[in-house]
DNA sequence: TTACAAACATGATAAATCCTCACATTTGCA
DNA sequence: TGCAAATGTGAGGATTTATCATGTTTGTAA
C-alpha cells in the first residue's frame, strides 16, 4: 500500500505529498514545514534553501519532511499552490460583474496594480515564479492557473462583444494575461520608476487589445 | 594580466571564462566543451547536464573544464552570449533600413518568425532562456540583449514618430520585445495549433502599439 | 640546442547536498 | 487493552560540483 512515484520515473511532473497527513498533530507539523520554507526562501530564494535548514526551522527531522514532501521541489510547488488558489480567487471576484468597456478598464487596472505590488512586496512569489521555467511541474502549474485566469476574462469578453469569434478571444485573454506576469515580473527586476512606466505601457497595451475590433 | 573573477566573490553576476585560452590547442579545446555541453543540453536540459559528462564527451578532463570556465553556470553562459550576439547582428540588420509602417510590419512580422521558429527548432535555446529567471548573470544578460534589441527598434520608431516622447518610445520598444520573448516561449509550450495563434495575436498586439498615435 | 617560465592537463578527493531506510514512537480504534 | 496504521528519527548512501597538488607541453630567449 505503499504509493510510490509509480511507473514512469519521469521525474518533474508530480509532486504531491507522499502522504497526506491525517492526524491533526501532523498536519500541524506540515504547516510549520511550509512556514520554515516560506520564510527560508524570502531570505535567501528557493535554490539556496537547504532541506536541512528547513527542518531545523521547523522543529523536525529531515526524515518527518520526506514523509510529506517527496521532494525539495514538491515544496515549493506546494507554496505555489497556495498562491494560485488564492489569486484566482481574488481575479475571479474582481471580473466577476464587469459587463461594459468602463468597468473592465478600472478592474484590469486594479488587478495589474494588486499583482505588481505583490510582487514587490512578496519575496517568495517572486522566488517561486522565477523558477517557473526551470521546472517543468512549476511550469505546468502556472500554465493552469494563466489558463484559469483567462478564462475569467473570456467570459468578460464574451459579454462585451457577443459576436467575436470565442477561439480568438480565449487566444486574446490567455496571451494578455502571460503578458502581464511577464510585464510584472520585468517591471519588479528594473528600477522601480521605470517599472511603473512599463507596467502603467502595459495597462494602455492590454486594454487596446482588449477592447479592440 | 590575468583576469581573474576579481573583487567581490559576490556570486552569480560574474561569469567569464577563469583563463583565455592563448593556444590554439586550448582553443580547440574549449570549442569541444562547448560542442559537448551544447549537445547534453540539447538531448538532456541543462540542469541534468554533468560536468563529468560534459568532459567525457570533450575527450577532456574534469579539470581542463574548470581551468577555462569557474563553474557550471558560466558554461551555459557562453553558450546563450553567442545567441546574443548572433541575433543582435540579425536584429539589427533587419530593422536597419525600415523609415515607414509598412516596412515596419513586415520587418517586426519576419523577425518574430524566425525568433518563433528558432524556438521551435532549438532546443538548446529554448533550454537556455527557460533558466533565465533563475539565475542572476543570464537573467542581466537577457536584459542587456533585450535593451540592445529594442533600441534598433528605438531608432525605427524615432523616424516613425519624430515627435513623441523618447522615454515613451523607449518603454514601449523594450516592453515589446519583451513581451515578444514571452510569447514566443509561451508558445513553444503549447501545442503547435495554438502557438501559432498565440504568436499572430502577439503580432497584431505588438505592431498596433508600435504604430499607435 | 637548451633552459626555463608560463600555459595547460589530469584525476583523486574534499565538500556539499539530497534523499533513503531500518527502526522507534504515538495515535486511533476494535 | 492491544494492535495496526500513522508518524518520527537521523545516520549514512549516493550523487555531484569544484579544488589542488602534481605532471606535461609550448613558446622563446640566450
Amino acid at each position: 500500500m505503499d504509493e510510490k512515484v509509480a511507473a514512469k520515473p519521469d521525474q518533474a511532473a508530480i509532486a504531491s505529498p507522499r502522504r497526506a497527513p491525517t492526524q491533526q498533530r501532523s498536519r500541524e507539523r506540515v504547516e510549520r514545514m511550509l512556514a520554515a520554507a516560506s520564510s527560508l526562501i524570502a531570505e535567501q530564494g528557493s535554490d539556496a534553501m537547504r532541506m536541512g535548514e528547513v527542518a531545523e526551522r521547523a522543529g523536525v527531522s529531515i526524515g518527518s519532511l520526506y514523509q510529506f514532501f517527496p521532494d525539495k521541489r514538491a515544496i515549493v510547488w506546494a507554496l505555489a499552490e497556495r498562491y494560485t488558489a488564492e489569486s484566482q480567487a481574488c481575479i475571479a471576484s474582481a471580473l466577476k460583474d464587469v459587463s461594459d468597456a468602463e468597468a473592465l478598464k478600472q478592474a484590469f487596472s486594479e488587478l495589474v496594480d494588486i499583482y505588481y505590488r505583490l510582487f514587490l512586496a512578496e519575496p517568495v512569489m517572486r522566488d517561486i515564479w522565477s523558477g517557473t521555467q526551470a521546472d517543468k511541474a512549476l511550469r505546468e502549474l502556472e500554465l493552469a492557473d494563466s489558463r484559469a485566469n483567462a478564462e475569467f476574462l473570456v467570459a468578460v469578453l464574451k459579454r462585451l462583444r457577443p459576436g467575436a469569434d470565442p477561439i480568438a478571444l480565449e487566444t486574446t485573454a490567455f496571451l494578455v494575461w502571460q503578458m502581464g506576469e511577464a510585464a510584472v515580473r520585468l517591471a519588479i527586476s528594473v528600477d522601480r520608476e521605470e517599472g511603473d512606466r512599463l507596467v502603467a505601457a502595459y495597462k494602455r497595451m492590454a486594454l487596446r487589445e482588449l477592447l479592440a475590433e
